[in-house]
RNA sequence: GCCCCCGUAGCCCAAUUGGCAGAGGCAGCCGACUUAAAAUCGGCACAGUGCGGGUUCAAGUCCCGCCGGGGGCACCA
């Protein structure tokens, strides 16, 4: 027997082999790039994260790209018009390190690396587009991130402001408020201080509605967890503002409050101590509470965010001798300033209802202030609990307000609506939403990043730079020290500093931070459709072809910072009528992560699994095709838990089918073995199903279970000569052609035909799903007693007729009356003695 | 503390969404081929679904309560 591929040993599968014939013809062909506005397919929009370009790919990519090239694939199959573009998140931290430590220009170390991984994503088979690559760290991208900051400038959307900022005291350079986990640097684990700086921010509070609703519209196709990540950290509360008059003070504090029916309990108010008010409330205060609060700002100012939120920490603060008055009792409170309460939430400023609030009752324990109760709330036997002035335990639930005046026996919603509607008429007060969101800070000390197109000048103050002077690009590195030190290194490039103000021409000088890159990622998507256009982001026509997003791909550690700015950016965009949707990303699958003897690979573990040594040892496609096979996509894998062999064991039964294959291509099936095709076509319709549903596990399997039919088939049924052979074997190499696609080209191509990636998924023929006869199942009492083979059209009346006549079953009821007989024809019959 | 997800053979995982617990694989065992081994082929065994209740003719699947594992948020007033 011949074999078609002169390349290959006829007899041996040889993925080294397979990998070294199909990678070049690849190269030559690009099969995978995406048809023009004069394709007829209808489009879809596959997208992987883009990688940060660290050098040679790892375990983690390996996943994330097997599986993305998947979904590309099939849907190339079923005839769409697919795009899945690759591209490098390529500014960033690790470049500028780099380009520290080895005293080099990032740009060589980025470029050097996106080099390495391009040809590594090339042998790993990747269905992507190669004439759209796109890398954020090139002018030609960061060009279009300026000019969207300048939109979003010009509509109050980018502002400066000076605050508190999350400060990295190692990579000396500020943080977002997502950058900080658990108190510590997201990419040192240094503990954050705190800064005040004047700080670029983009107005991302303005979209926290549409944020959080629009989630509602991705339930379904998005994991539930991620749309739970994004509810949680917008965190919208709904209360009201209430405003408070100082003694000594003209202007009144208001603060806010979700439980304005608790209005009459509030026996003090607390200020934040790092915030502006509580140093001018204590500025006029006596000079040793002065004193005192000196000395507690310093303590406070001094503690990482890990202090601060360490639990168990009891309650600190000072009072600074000053008072409010409760707008609807007229009661006196005392003021105090506390760390427990946070500046910018809210005013900076709450009233503390110590009965209802436990946060605000530890704080009166601790200051010996008083309690008082105005909810009494019940328990499960409808006794009131227990005094929290006594127990110390606050009543948060519901109940009807007592000890409040005229809103007495109220229950909760009544006496908010209450309070909320007396407010409202005294002026003092009214209903408000809050949000956890805070706005985005995009500002960074360091080089290796967007230049803020912005040019300071002392007439005119903050200048965008114009349009036709974007970009505004970084200047190169040589006599600049990039090492951090809280000041942007850009600062040192006095020829680039120094310009001219673009309104008035005196002189000037240039923004010197940079933006953050998640910046780079929020748009990204978009550049794709059109990633050489130089007269804007991107071609509106071909956003209206392509985008959104139809299936994104990646990992969860970006549910929350990187979705929610591309989704603002999206709403921002689309605002500006630049797009016409609101959401980029329509679909969304996490990947899980790969790990290694039961915990994540780190070199301190010294558990790290090589990519290249995988795929040197068994193959590209054995790797990918065991990244799919190890479970379903968003679960985790461990490397030590699947088998890499068995998965190229596997692929070279499959290889051998098409070898064995003898009928000539083009052999109409029909006249095949039917059990053999009827298998084929159920699992063609199956893993159809299966991979819409992101189920590519359970594809694997079906496709090993037709390969071991079909190989039955060859040594002891149909014979390798018959054509429902050829069809199974065809079958199977184009559904390998999502995970194996050395393996499945190479079958293709022995059985005849050329570039298996766009052979089309076979039309699944119906009459070969019908089943001939179907078990049914006869119980008695829920329990299996007799199998029947019967019509698949069976009637329900004869199917319980052909139960009761069956011996086995008659002997188990021994002459028993019944009390029903449940039937669902054809697969089961339960009869239920009395 | 609050919220979410997951517990099925030794292991990774399926189970038509309430209808025969087992599809696929790993590891294991037996056999065929072989001088032998590898490779290949054929076959075998293994759990009653974390635990306890409930609903139902019928529960891995639905409900309640525990146990175990993972994740998110955490002074957000």
């Amino acid at each position: 027997m011949t074999s078609a591929n002169p390349e290959s040993d006829e007899n041996r599968y040889d993925f080294h082999a397979l990998e070294r014939r199909w990678q070049p013809v690849w190269a030559e062909t690009q099969p995978f790039k995406a048809g023009g506005a004069d394709d007829a397919r209808p489009t879809k929009y596959v997208l992987d994260m883009f990688p940060y370009p660290s050098g040679d790919l790892h375990m983690g990519h390996a996943e994330a790209y097997a599986l993305g090239d998947v979904i590309s694939r099939y849907w190339i199959q079923r005839g769409f018009n697919v795009l899945h573009p690759i591209g490098w998140d390529s500014f960033g931290l690790p470049a500028e390190n780099a380009a520290i430590k080895n005293n080099t220009d990032p740009r060589v170390w980025t470029e050097a690396n996106i080099a390495q991984q391009r040809a590594s994503m090339e042998r790993y088979a990747c269905s992507f587009d190669w004439d759209r690559v796109l890398a954020t760290h090139r002018p030609e991208y960061y060009h279009w991130n300026q000019w969207i900051f300048t939109r979003m400038y010009e509509r109050g959307l980018a502002y400066r402001k000076p605050s508190l900022v999350n400060w990295c005291p190692k990579d000396q350079t500020v943080l977002a408020n997502e950058q900080v986990v658990q108190g510590l640097c997201e990419r040192c684990d240094t503990p954050v201080t705190k800064k005040k700086l004047t700080q670029w921010y983009f107005k991302v509070t303005e979209y926290a509605d549409r944020l959080l609703d629009d989630l509602d519209g991705l339930e379904g196709t998005w994991p539930s967890k991620v749309i739970a990540m994004q509810r949680n950290w917008i965190n919208r509360s709904h209360g009201a503002d209430v405003v408070f008059s100082i003694e000594g003070r003209d202007e009144p504090i208001s603060i806010y409050t979700t439980r304005p029916d608790t209005l009459c309990g509030a026996t003090f108010m607390v200020v934040a101590a790092d915030s502006d008010l509580a140093s001018e409330l204590a500025a006029d205060a006596d000079d040793a509470t002065r004193q005192a609060f000196d000395t507690y700002v310093a303590a406070v100012k001094g503690a990482t965010d890990i202090d601060r939120m360490s639990t168990e920490r009891p309650k600190t603060g000072v009072f600074l001798g000053r008072y409010a008055t409760n707008p609807v009792n007229g009661e006196r409170l005392p003021i105090w300033a506390s760390d427990y309460v946070l500046a910018d939430y809210g005013h900076g400023a709450i009233m503390a209802v110590p009965a209802h609030d436990q946060r605000d009752l530890d704080f009166a324990r601790a200051m010996e202030l008083p309690v008082r109760t105005v909810v009494d709330v019940k328990d499960e036997e409808g006794n009131s609990l227990p005094d929290p002035a006594e127990s110390w335990i606050a009543t948060g639930g519901d109940g009807l307000v007592v000890n409040s005046g005229e809103f007495d026996g109220l229950a909760k919603t009544e006496a908010i609506a209450a309070v909320v509607a007396k407010l409202n008429a005294d002026g003092v007060g009214s209903e408000t939403t809050n949000y956890r969101l805070r706005d985005w800070l995009i500002s960074r000390q360091r080089y290796w990043g967007t230049p803020i197109p912005i040019v300071h000048c002392d007439k005119c103050g903050e200048v965008p730079v114009p349009d036709d002077q974007l970009p505004v690009e970084l200047p190169p590195t040589e006599g600049l020290d990039l090492k951090p030190k809280g000041k942007s290194p850009l600062a040192a490039a006095t020829d680039w500093v120094n310009t001219t103000c673009p309104k008035c021409s005196a002189p000037a000088l240039r923004d010197t931070d940079t933006m953050d890159t998640f910046v780079d990622s929020s748009w990204y998507f978009l550049r794709y459709l059109s990633p050489n256009k130089t007269d804007g982001p991107f071609d509106p026509a071909e956003a209206a072809r392509w985008a959104p997003v139809d299936q994104y791909v990646g990992g969860v550690t970006h549910a929350i910072l990187h979705l929610l700015y591309a989704r603002f950016f999206t709403k921002a965009l689309n605002d500006m009528g630049y797009v016409d949707f609101e959401e980029p990303f329509l679909a969304l699958l996490n990947q899980g992560m790969v790990q290694m003897d039961g915990s994540a690979m780190s070199k301190s573990r010294g558990n790290i699994v090589r990519l290249s040594e995988q795929l040197d040892e068994y193959g590209v496609d054995a790797v990918r095709l065991t990244m799919a096979f190890a479970g379903p996509p968003e679960d985790d894998i461990d490397w030590a838990d699947v088998s890499p062999s068995g998965s190229a064991k596997f692929l070279a039964r499959a290889w051998r089918l098409a070898r064995d294959v003898t009928s000539e291509p083009g052999t109409d099936p029909a006249s095949g073995d039917v059990s053999l095709r009827a298998h084929t076509h159920k699992t063609l319709a199956e893993c159809a199903e299966l991979v819409e549903g992101f189920r590519f596990n359970v594809v694997v399997a079906r496709t090993m279970e037709l390969v071991n039919v079909t190989r039955k088939a060859i040594d002891s049924g149909a014979g390798p000569a018959d054509p429902a052979v050829r069809e199974a074997a065809e079958v199977v190499a184009i559904l390998l052609s999502m995970f194996a696609p050395y393996c499945s080209e190479d079958m293709w191509s022995m059985l005849g035909h050329d570039n298996v990636a766009h052979a089309g998924y076979p039309e699944v023929d119906p009459e070969l799903l019908v089943e001939e006869t179907v078990t049914c199942v006869v119980q008695v009492k829920g329990k299996v007693r007799d199998r029947l083979e019967v019509d698949p059209n069976v009637g329900e009346d004869a199917l319980r007729e052909l139960a009761l006549a069956s011996d086995v079953i008659k002997r188990a009821l021994d002459g028993a009356e019944l009390r029903t007989v449940i039937v669902r024809a054809p697969k089961l019959v339960n009869i239920v003695p009395m």
